[in-house]
RNA sequence: GGACCCGUGGCUCAGCGGUUAGAGCACUCGGUUCACAUCCGAGGGGUCGCUGGUUCGAAUCCAGCCGGGUCCACCA
């Protein structure tokens, strides 16, 4: 990477009517990249690094949406400014492996070529063999990852690519691996039969988090089991409801209530499960719900998960009667070799003629599916790798109990300690090919498990038994095993690197809510575990993009491609569309009028910018000293200092919203600033033709001035265009802040300001618009000369008489007049237009009518215990008011006496 | 079964204890093309979901209810 800090060309002759973000985009981008603007230079003690992990995309195929508010909208807006703050940034690229969801597309993609995966029960000769497949994946992953990467850069993150990383690079495998080993040799990872999700269709296991479920309509059996020995006459028949009687010749107990009055005294006794006759005990737990149905369950330890549960608790065999793909096992007895729907055709079949199947209901229930494909949950005992969570929980729990980690918005932070204190194990093998190896072998003789020791080479020799028969465990881990590693593992753990010392812990982790789970609280647990320390200090979660009522993305359809947006409207107004209008955590509905606003703020800086240029040029003798000081002196006009002034306003509010996290009224708070007050009226009092004579230079020192303020301000959001501008206005001069680039410059610091000009200049604008709106009323043309006297308390705005004339084409006098005022809190406005006095007449007496009650609200307020209670300066501030509204009555009523009765 | 979030102008959302509740879009009227394939100016439009309570004062805090959304959970 060769350091190139001479701006493009293109950039700095760049000159449309109009912002055309194509124009500058790339040019900008690659020169950022390739002078190192991202990288973080050499650590300086003292320092304060601020430093954030990228949410790893899966190479699964494009950005969405989702993707460009989190990168795009907040991440980049966050590290730019930490850079602009003088914090040593790193923001750290990369991409995740993705295991099931990136296997499914490319098993898709090769389903369209006819090839696909070999399974056992598949035609291997359609199939493909492991290494095969495993090659397309890194076809599919060589393709895709560079588009991301691209996408992220035509997005504008200011991403430090020399430290990129993929989850299945090589030396990302070898952490993995350290990892887990680490993990099983503290007792963390055990392998165990347990009951777990398993989808028939992807053929794997998968986690809690990963199972959804859908209300569905389905049909409720109710089963008669018989007595298994003598019962006294009359004693009611055991019948239990299910929704899956195919599953009864697994049953290995009835379970009841043990508080069940109608079943308690049962306990203990014997039912014959129908079908396959075994004798099974009716056990008693606090599990079954009295009730449903009879109040009596049947117990299938190995189909279910409460009943695997309930069987745990009371020693129950576990009998397994469906196998993985579907179908059913020897131990299903006469349903053997059918598979799962046909059985239980059969089965109830079976019921009908015994006289078993007492009767039939439909209910509504939860069933569980697979988050990827949507399959029915089949719940299967296997034997799986599972890590052990309560205890890596607990620390990660006080971490944000005591404010170690803080999540944005607050109230996430219950969902986090609700999901954490009640954590189960997590299974973490998955039965496909695309992922970590698990390493782990398993001697073929003697059963061992064989690990092996870090950095060691794989085994070829049982330990225990000198067998040389070892078999692979076939499985790969979750994809979020790794990615839990992710802020320690790229920074080079468990070497004890450079960038690991000076980059851990990180500052912020920026995701959606929906990952809270997933992968933030594992990075903590993780990283606690690794590290010993958290792996960062604020978690910003924000919300998700809908398209109307609905979550926007791929398996949606209904996903805009933000690639598109780019090439339409440019990155910057993408970036800004999406956080303006948001607050924190809140999902957000996306918009063309949003993204077109943003396109047309970002025109309007541009011309802002513009215009300063033009006036730079035309006068390039103006700019005496630094164009980034603030100028100073008697030649600067009340207009000058005004906006002077709320430039300053402008960086500290601007300045307390990114500090406090509030993007999106940052995002307002400075289209505010820059359209209105910047743009539609000091540029307007800017322009030569308005300015008062000698007073030229001082415009173009102010617009100067506030220019590269507000590209500083701006930067964060909207990087592309405010650049180009830097780049272009610093050509005109010299700076005390040297940087080459907006990315490196100084964000601004606020100067002092002068609250009683902002205060008097407010108030002009007021009687501005009150003129406006006379005339307008009374239907003159805007552009004709109307004579304007301002009367009251009118004498601190003296100074701004020729600005009020300049922009509402008025001759402007003081004190007097004959026309009828409009009320600015105390100042008279006076507007003389043609007029009809009857009309006048009755707008006074509305005008009137309206002070009266603004003025009673103040006696009301004041008369009440208001004055005795609330804070001294809220009662004074309403006393102010109050005389004001007298004035404003006295002054109206005067006025009405005059037009006589 | 638990828990969380949200109900503010036609739309998308800010505001979350202090005078007359804001913005963008949309709408109406007027002007301009001299930084802005536009832009500027002015305007109309809200009993802040409902009902109580706390407070000198509530869109803002508390409780209940209604409506919308979401998460967690072993209802067969």
């Amino acid at each position: 990477m060769t350091a190139q800090l001479k701006a493009p060309e293109a950039v700095l002759r760049y000159s449309g009517k109009s912002f055309d973000p194509s124009a500058v985009e790339t040019f900008l981008y690659d020169w950022w990249e390739s002078s190192g603007f991202f990288t973080p230079g050499p650590a300086t003690p003292g320092e304060t690094p601020f430093v954030m992990m990228l949410p790893l995309p899966n190479v699964t195929g494009d950005l969405h949406l989702g993707h460009a508010l989190g990168f795009g909208g907040y991440e980049d807006l966050m590290a730019r400014w930490h850079r602009m703050r003088g914090e040593p940034t790193l923001w750290l690229p990369g991409s995740d492996h993705a295991g099931i969801i990136a296997q499914i597309v490319v098993e898709k993609e090769l389903a369209k070529e006819g090839a696909g995966r070999t399974n056992a029960s598949d035609s291997p000769t359609l199939g493909l063999t492991r290494d095969e497949f495993l090659g397309e994946m890194w076809r599919w992953m060589d393709h895709y990852k560079p588009r991301i990467y691209k996408q992220l850069r035509m997005l504008g993150c200011s991403l430090d690519w020399t430290r990129v990383h993929f989850t299945m690079d090589p030396d990302m495998q070898r952490r993995v691996r350290i990892h887990f080993i680490r993990l099983y040799r503290k007792g963390h990872l055990y392998r165990a039969d347990r009951i777990v999700h398993w989808c028939l269709t992807c053929q794997t296991t998968y986690s809690d988090l990963e199972a959804l479920h859908i209300v569905r309509t389905d049909e409720l059996s109710y089963v008669r089991y018989r007595w298994a020995e003598a019962m006294p006459a009359g004693t009611p028949d055991v019948v239990v409801a299910t929704t899956r009687p195919e599953t009864i010749v697994a049953d290995t107990a009835v379970a009841v209530h043990p508080e069940d009055d109608r079943w308690k005294g049962f306990i203990g006794r014997e039912v014959l499960v129908p079908v396959s006759e075994r004798k099974v005990k009716i056990v008693g737990d606090a599990a079954v719900d009295r009730a449903f149905g009879t109040g009596a369950l049947k117990v299938t330890p190995g189909h279910d998960a409460t009943d695997f549960e309930i069987g745990q608790r009371h020693g129950l065999q576990v009998l397994s009667a469906i196998d993985p793909r579907g179908f059913m096992t020897p131990a299903a007895g006469p349903l053997a070799g059918l598979d799962r729907d046909a059985a239980r055709i059969a089965m109830l079949e079976k019921l009908k003629e015994q006289g078993l199947l007492v009767r039939q209901e439909p209910i509504t229930h939860n069933v569980g599916i697979h988050d990827r494909c949507g399959t029915v949950d089949e719940p299967l005992v296997m034997k799986q790798w599972w890590m052990k969570m309560a205890p890596l929980a607990k620390p990660a729990i006080e971490a944000v109990r005591d404010g170690t980690v803080r999540i944005i918005p607050k109230y996430q932070e219950k969902i986090y300690f609700e999901w954490m204190e009640n954590i189960r194990d997590w299974p973490v093998s998955r039965q496909i090919w695309w992922g970590h190896a698990i390493p782990v072998w398993y001697c073929t003789d003697c059963d061992e498990i064989v690990v092996p020791a870090e950095d060691a080479p794989d085994p070829t020799t049982c330990p225990k038994c000198r067998s040389t028969e070892l078999r692979h465990d076939p499985d790969v881990l979750d994809t979020w095993f790794s990615s839990a590693l992710w802020p320690h593992s790229t920074l080079g753990w468990p070497e004890e690197t450079s960038d690991l010392a000076r980059f851990y812990p990180g500052s912020v982790l920026e995701t959606g809510w929906d990952i809270l789970f997933f992968w933030v609280a594992r990075m903590l647990m993780m990283g606690l575990e690794n590290m010993g320390d958290v792996p960062f200090r604020t978690v910003y979660l924000h919300g998700l993009v809908r398209a109307g009522r609905q979550k926007m993305g791929k398996s949606k359809g209904n996903a805009v491609s933000p690639v598109e947006m780019i090439q339409s409207h440019g990155a910057d107004a993408l970036r800004y569309a999406l956080v303006s209008g948001v607050s924190a955590g809140a999902d957000s509905e996306f918009s063309e009028g949003k993204l077109e606003n943003g396109r047309r703020f970002v025109n309007k800086l541009w011309n802002v910018g513009r215009f300063a240029l033009t006036q730079l040029e035309a006068r390039p003798a103006a700019l005496s000293g630094p164009i980034d000081v603030a100028p100073a002196g008697a030649a600067l006009t009340e207009a000058d200092r005004w906006i002077l002034s709320r430039t300053e306003a402008a960086i500290e509010e601007l300045t307390r919203l990114i500090e406090q996290y509030q993007f999106g009224e940052y995002a307002t708070a400075l289209q505010q600033f820059v359209w209105t007050e910047l743009a539609d009226f000091y540029i307007e009092l800017a322009k030569p033709q308005r300015r008062p004579a000698g007073s030229e230079d001082a415009a173009v020192r102010t617009l100067a001035y506030v220019l590269d303020r507000v590209l500083r301000l701006a930067h964060p959001s909207i990087p592309f265009v405010t650049e180009t501008l830097a780049l272009q206005l610093w050509a005109h001069g010299h700076r005390s802040d040297p940087a080459p680039s907006l990315v490196t410059s100084r964000w601004p610091e606020a100067g002092a300001r002068d609250a009683v000009l902002e205060e008097r200049f407010g108030l002009a604008i007021e009687v501005i618009r009150r003129i406006r709106e006379r005339r307008q009323e009374a239907g003159v043309d805007p552009r004709a000369t109307v004579q304007v006297a301002l009367g009251g308390d009118a004498a601190a705005l003296e100074p701004f008489a020729e600005i009020i004339a300049s922009l509402t084409s008025a001759l402007v006098r003081f004190g007097g007049g004959e026309g009828v005022p409009t009320l600015v809190r105390a100042v008279e406005v006076r507007v003389d237009v043609p007029r009809e006095a009857a009309a006048d007449r009755a707008r006074l007496e509305k005008e009137l009518a309206e002070a009266l009650t603004l003025l009673d609200h103040s006696e009301t307020l004041l008369r009440s215990d208001f004055a005795k209670r609330a804070p001294a300066p809220v009662v004074a501030k309403a006393r102010a008011t109050l005389a004001e509204r007298e004035a404003a009555v006295a002054s109206l009523r005067a006025e009405l006496a005059k037009l006589g009765t």
